[in-house]
RNA sequence: GGCCCCAUAGUCUAGCGGUUAGGACGUUGCCCUCUCACGGCAGUAACACGGGUUCGAAUCCCGUUGGGGCUGCCA
């Protein structure tokens, strides 16, 4: 197969969410699969609810998850005049007609057959005026002139569920094709537009199922060339429900400025419906050698947050602290310092990627290490009751971190040499990590018994990364300084 | 209501007529251990129900139930 083109067409009139995001994703390693085309296109034709706030959103969040379109991005509302030629032709050869109907009058009409049982269709007013009722200067929309007639179906193959979908003609309204402002419905720019774009394979989501037949059967009125479909299910909240705002975040920037990576998400949303055996890691290029339209599940899939947060701290781990550290800076508030690359940040950088699952988190658990005053929390007195003995450690251990020889703190090298930063925050470690066995041995101290006072010492907080690696990040001037400070918040 | 779609653990899924129903997240226990994580090991939990077809069904068919979508001059 080849010369496959999809396009992922959102309209502005919301944030990209994830359920938009999954299929764009489809579409993207779809094409690409096949060494073909992914396009997007803009759906502006609702002047009520189209925004550029919006619009930019959707091409913000598209880029950081990596689906790059192949061509230029093609706007809805820069080809009205394309969609009125093709309208006119479909008047000409009477397979569209004008309808005047208002929409009050039509809403009568609706409710009349809801009250009855039957199905709300357009009852066909219209349908055969005289070209003296015909009076163009009075507000009127544009409908399709759908077939009807004994047991006429129209349907189609999907490629998700590879089986047919036929719906029966009369259960098909005389749709809307332009509306009263002159601007095309949604059914019709878009048959016009796949059609001319030579869009192969359409992926949306399944809430277009049923809009099918009434395309399937424009692109038979227009003589053009019928795509393929494939119906993605939805993405629904935990409570089974529908997506929605009430499930917390739902677009994918709100989950960026939760300090979620794109590969985690990327990841998560190809595996929710899609599978390649039993595997659950996958980068993009991976995606895109194995993915396949077959696999795609035919079911609704929930929306697991914890699942997410898992492959978010598998990719946390796996980067390098140097670009943790970009990537921190990239989430910061304005009114943050951004963090410095020097050599206590990265070991530091380094012990915490194991800790966290989002960038959020990570930025809150530096905390300690970004501020200067800790300002100790008065209830730890009361939780550990320190003694007189605690004071006399503290004394100890403040002259033991200044014994400590300052080569094994201050790094020569270059900060380019990445392998030599590393190299060295490692032997530094060790070598407190050894100097303070001998301290407490000295002593006839445990790490046990002394850990804790230290870690409180040191970071205000009863969870912190392991001793020698917070002595390190901090060095032998914080470290005494909060020893000291420490020494003072329980001698009160 | 009508039409369409769907149905393996709490969640995502593998399975495509014969398996002790596999993996992952979560969860529980244990190990590691200076706290918390990471990591390792072990456990937990599923074929919605009822009929067929078949020597044999999670797998095929039909119902039932449940869920979702659509039913706009939104997309």
């Amino acid at each position: 197969m080849n010369n496959i083109k999809t396009r992922f067409a959102p309209s502005p009139t919301g944030y990209l969410h994830i359920g938009g995001a999954r299929t764009a994703l489809f579409s993207y390693v779809y094409a690409k699969h096949f060494g073909g085309k992914f396009v997007l296109r803009i759906e502006d034709t609702d002047f009520e609810r189209s925004t550029k706030e919006f619009e930019a959103d959707i091409m913000d969040s598209l880029k950081w998850l990596s689906i790059m379109p192949d061509e230029d991005i093609v706007y809805q509302s820069q080809r009205l005049d394309i969609y009125k030629s093709y309208v006119d032709r479909l008047l000409k050869e009477g397979k569209a007609y004008y309808c005047f109907c208002s929409k009050e009058l039509l809403e009568e009409d609706r409710s009349r057959l809801a009250s009855e049982g039957k199905k709300p269709m357009y009852v066909g007013r219209c349908l055969n005026l005289k070209p003296d009722e015909i009076d163009l200067s009075k507000p009127h929309v544009i409908r399709f002139k759908v077939e009807r007639g004994q047991g006429l179906t129209t349907g189609f193959k999907d490629l998700i569920r590879n089986q047919f979908v036929s719906f029966n003609n009369n259960e098909i309204d005389d749709f809307v094709l332009v509306r009263e402002d002159g601007i095309p419905t949604y059914n019709f720019a878009v048959v016009i537009d796949d059609a001319l774009m030579e869009i192969t394979h359409i992926i949306r989501g399944d809430d277009h199922v049923s809009n099918t037949p009434k395309q399937i059967m424009l692109y038979g009125a227009l003589g053009f060339k019928i795509p393929e479909f494939a119906h993605v299910s939805m993405i629904l909240g935990q409570d089974g429900k529908r997506l929605s705002k009430r499930h917390g975040a739902t677009s994918v920037n709100q989950y960026k400025k939760e300090g979620f990576l794109p590969e985690a998400l990327v990841n998560y949303l190809i595996r929710l419906g899609w599978s390649h055996g039993n595997d659950e890691i996958f980068s993009m290029d991976e995606i895109i050698r194995y993915f396949d339209l077959k696999n795609i599940s035919k079911s609704a899939a929930i929306f697991n947050i914890e699942k997410l947060l898992w492959l978010n701290s598998h990719y946390i781990k796996s980067k390098d602290p140097f670009d943790i550290i970009n990537l921190l800076n990239d989430i910061k508030a304005s009114s943050e310092k951004p963090l410095i690359n020097d050599i206590q940040t990265v070991s530091l950088i380094d012990s915490l990627k194991s800790r966290v699952k989002t960038l959020a988190e990570f930025r809150q658990k530096l905390n300690f290490f970004i501020n200067e005053e800790l300002g100790y929390k008065a209830e730890l007195l009361s939780e550990f009751n320190f003694n007189e003995g605690d004071l006399f450690f503290l004394q100890e251990f403040k002259t033991f971190i200044g014994s400590l020889p300052d080569t094994i703190f201050n790094y020569k090298g270059g900060l380019n040499d990445k392998t030599g930063i590393i190299n060295f925050i490692k032997n530094s470690i060790e070598s407190i990590k050894q100097e303070f066995n001998n301290f407490l041995s000295r002593n006839n101290w445990t790490m046990k018994e002394k850990a804790m006072i230290i870690r409180l010492a040191l970071t205000g907080e009863r969870v912190s990364p392991p001793i020698f690696e917070i002595i390190f990040a901090l060095g032998k001037i914080r470290c005494i300084k909060r020893v000291t400070e420490f020494y003072e918040f329980i001698n009160l």
